[in-house]
DNA sequence: AGGTTTTTAAATGTCAGACAAATAGAAAAT
DNA sequence: ATTTTCTATTTGTCTGACATTTAAAAACCT
């Protein structure tokens, strides 16, 4: 474990960065137990001060997990895909609410991933995702629901239809595609009969998942994504 | 700003939490400068190193940068693609790692959100994204390659085929899944016989993207992903 | 001997104060 | 007017100390 005295930044980043290699190349391997941070401090010849601002870097992206007292100290945590879920979350949330990415934009990835898991979501369903799926819809149509538990139910379908493919990495990928648009989605206010639609395209993807046929499930979230442009693009323009 | 009293961790990660939420919520905004850290430290009633140790972990997630001197400080960064990327690059490649992630899960994961890129790329490439791409099927031809060398061309390749679909969002999402396999795909020999394989359906998908033909482009990725699982299915059975 | 309590040592968490280094802007000199 | 010098501010780093937590060893009492 040896700093790269080509990296960038100040002594934490880069101490972080040596820590960081020696993780990822597996030189320490998971659970294993780091040097203390008296130990670290001797090691790259700085100050525990320093090597804490490091620790707490790599804490930050959880790559390791500490624990007070004796026997404790900095271990190589497991990277959980809940830990991977949430970071990606504030990733991608921050990604579009900084860069201005245009609704379209970020309106055209979230289908296409979605429409990617279709097929597979429709070949392996389970009872649960159906279930989930159409008490969220049954939700949606409930009256007197704000706009915004409106979208977090949104959400929840499409996450139950996204983790219906029982795929993990797949699911891991499309939190981010999916919540972070949720800002986006709240801008919108939806009218009874723009939902009513919105039940209705939910309810035939949900049908075609049943019927284990993913051509329709495609074929019915293109159709949601129409929706959700042509309601978008009404909005933009009442706006202006 | 203020401390969540129920948020978990020390006070660092607590301090570091509201800060975030300051900057989600807007109450920072871009390229703002947050206060010193003294003033920070006089804020949250605690000491400059607890306060670092805060910022630290801001700065890991390139939620704020840093400058020195007069009229430097901690400033509220803007998320960059690049940042977003390299980030998503590490969270997948360590997840993949650390999960056991069978190569299977893997590569149906990446082979569905590639589909999905498809028809995008093949109605917007551009001369340029195709000259990358055949640029990378003929590096993948010439003899004396190692398989590292290989399996480089070949995220280059699929990057390249990502990227013409011209949706940024998109490409962040991308990047992780195909950069991620490739730890995996390393693991792999190519025989020559292998090699030419492949090389002739990453022909075949550019000649279907050169020709906008999105169907085919699909199709292409469907017999890649078949040839890549047969390929991996031997030599694990070999290896056993 | 066996179980309970106490002590101890090791580790992280936090604090205080200091100095170094960088940097922008003000002041001074040319 | 321009260049140079100075100065104040801010982050980067170090030293040393104490608080807190925790597991394991030691002492104690049945």
């Amino acid at each position: 474990m040896q700093i790269d005295p080509d990296s960038p930044g100040d002594l934490s980043a880069r101490i972080a960065q040596a820590i960081r290699d020696a993780i990822v190349s597996g030189q320490l391997s998971l659970d294993e137990r780091l040097p203390s941070e008296a130990e670290l401090a001797q090691t790259f010849n700085v100050s525990r001060p320093t090597v804490r601002e490091a620790l707490k870097r790599l804490a930050a992206q959880s790559l390791i997990r500490t624990q007070r007292g004796a026997s404790g100290g900095a271990f190589v945590n497991r990277l959980s895909y809940e830990d991977a879920y949430s970071q990606q979350i504030t990733t991608s949330t921050l990604l579009l609410s900084m860069n201005a990415v245009s609704f379209d934009t970020a309106c055209e990835a979230r289908y296409a991933l979605e429409r990617a898991c279709a097929p597979l979501a429709a070949g392996r369903r389970s009872p649960d995702h159906l279930a989930t799926m159409r008490a969220e819809i049954f939700r949606q149509g409930q009256p007197g629901l704000t706009d915004e538990a409106f979208c977090a139910s949104d959400v929840a379908f499409h996450r139950a239809l996204v983790d219906a493919a029982g795929n993990p990495v797949l699911s891991y990928q499309l939190a981010g595609a999916v919540e972070a648009m949720q800002p986006l989605m709240n801008m919108i206010t939806f009218t009874a009969r723009s939902r009513e639609r919105m039940v209705a395209l939910h309810a035939a993807i949900a049908d075609a998942v049943e019927a284990q046929d993913g051509t329709a499930a495609v074929r019915g979230l293109g159709d949601l994504e129409e929706e959700t442009r042509a309601l978008a693009e009404r909005m933009f323009a009442a706006r202006d």
